[in-house]
DNA sequence: ATATACTTTACTAAATTTGTCAAGTATTTT
DNA sequence: AAAATACTTGACAAATTTAGTAAAGTATAT
C-alpha cells in the first residue's frame, strides 16, 4: 500500500542527477536517461513538468540541458513529488482539491490528517542536498542497516 | 499522491464500528454498512479478509455478526491496513515481496526506506482505542484544527 | 545548413481499484 | 422441520490510474 508513482521516483532521481552535474553546466536529458536507466521520452514529460513548476531551467541547442533553478538545499523532495503527483492526499476527504461532506462526525478524519502532515513534513525537510550528502536519513531514530 | 485504497479506509471504519459495538454482542454486517455508508457486498469481502487475518471473529445465524479478536488497544491501524492492502511499499525496491537489483549505488533507497519506516511506525502505534478516544493524534506536534 | 537537444501534444496498453453478483453454508427461532 | 437471518466464497467487470510510446515541432550552436 501507499505506493509512490514511478513518475515521482524518476523525477527525484533525475533531479539528483542534475544537482550532481558539473556546476554551471547543463545536464543533457540523454545523460540523465542513461545514468538512471529511464527512457528519454518519459523523462521529457517529467522534466517538462518540473520546469513549469520552476524547479529547473533548460538550455536549448547543442551543449544544452537542464539546470537547477535554486541551490540543492533549497529544493525539497516534497516539492518535486508534489509537482509531479499532486499533494499528499491519503483519502479523498483529505485532498485539498476535493474535500469531504461529513468531515465532522468522521473519526478517521483526524487520523489521516495527522499522518498526511507527518509525511509532508518529512518530505519537505528532506532536500537534494541531503541526497548529495547521502546521509541524514532516519530522523529521530537511527536506521538499522 | 500516496493514496490509501478505499478498501483500507472502509476496513478501518468497519473495525471502528465493531469496536464501539456493545461489548460481547456481535455487530451485524448490515449495521456496519448502514452506519458507515458502504455496500454490504463490499464489506463482506473486506471483513472476510480481516477475519482470515485473525483480527475479528464471526458469529453466524440470526443475532450473529462480528467481534474483535482482541482488545481495541491491541489492534493497530497498521495491522488492519496491512491485512487489506499489503505492507507499506513506497517503491518496488522497498517492497519486501519484490526487492531491488541495484539497491547499493541507489541514493534514493535510504530515503524511501526511512519514510516507509516512519509511516509504518505511526500506523503501528495508532490503535482502535485511539480512534475510540478520538484524540491523541498529531504525535510530537499539536494539530491545528 | 545542419546537427543537437529541448518542447508539446496525443494516444494507448497494462495494471489496479472498486466494486457487483450469485450461490452456498451455518445457526437460531418458531 | 421449516424459515429467516446472516456470514462465506469465488467469479467477474466497469472505471480509473499508471506508465509509458510516438511523432512532430521549436530553438540554438557550430
Ligand atoms: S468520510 Fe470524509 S472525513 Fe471521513
Ligand atoms: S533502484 Fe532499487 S533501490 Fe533504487
Amino acid at each position: 500500500m501507499l505506493k509512490l508513482s514511478t513518475k515521482g521516483q524518476y523525477g527525484v532521481r533525475a533531479m539528483f542527477e542534475i544537482s550532481r552535474g558539473h556546476p554551471g553546466r547543463p545536464v543533457a536529458i540523454r545523460e540523465i536517461a542513461e545514468r538512471q536507466d529511464v527512457s528519454v521520452a518519459y523523462l521529457e514529460q517529467i522534466l517538462n513538468t518540473l520546469r513549469k513548476a520552476g524547479l529547473i531551467s533548460s538550455v536549448r541547442g547543442p551543449g544544452g540541458g537542464y539546470l537547477l533553478s535554486r541551490q540543492p538545499e533549497a529544493i525539497s523532495i516534497g516539492e518535486i513529488l508534489r509537482s509531479l503527483d499532486g499533494p499528499v492526499a491519503l483519502t479523498a476527504c483529505q485532498d485539498p482539491l476535493a474535500g469531504c461532506v461529513r468531515a465532522d462526525g468522521c473519526v478517521t478524519s483526524l487520523l489521516w490528517k495527522a499522518l498526511g502532515e507527518k509525511i509532508e513534513g518529512f518530505l519537505d525537510r528532506m532536500t537534494l542536498r541531503d541526497l548529495l550528502a547521502g546521509s541524514k536519513f532516519g530522523g529521530e531514530r537511527a536506521v538499522g542497516a
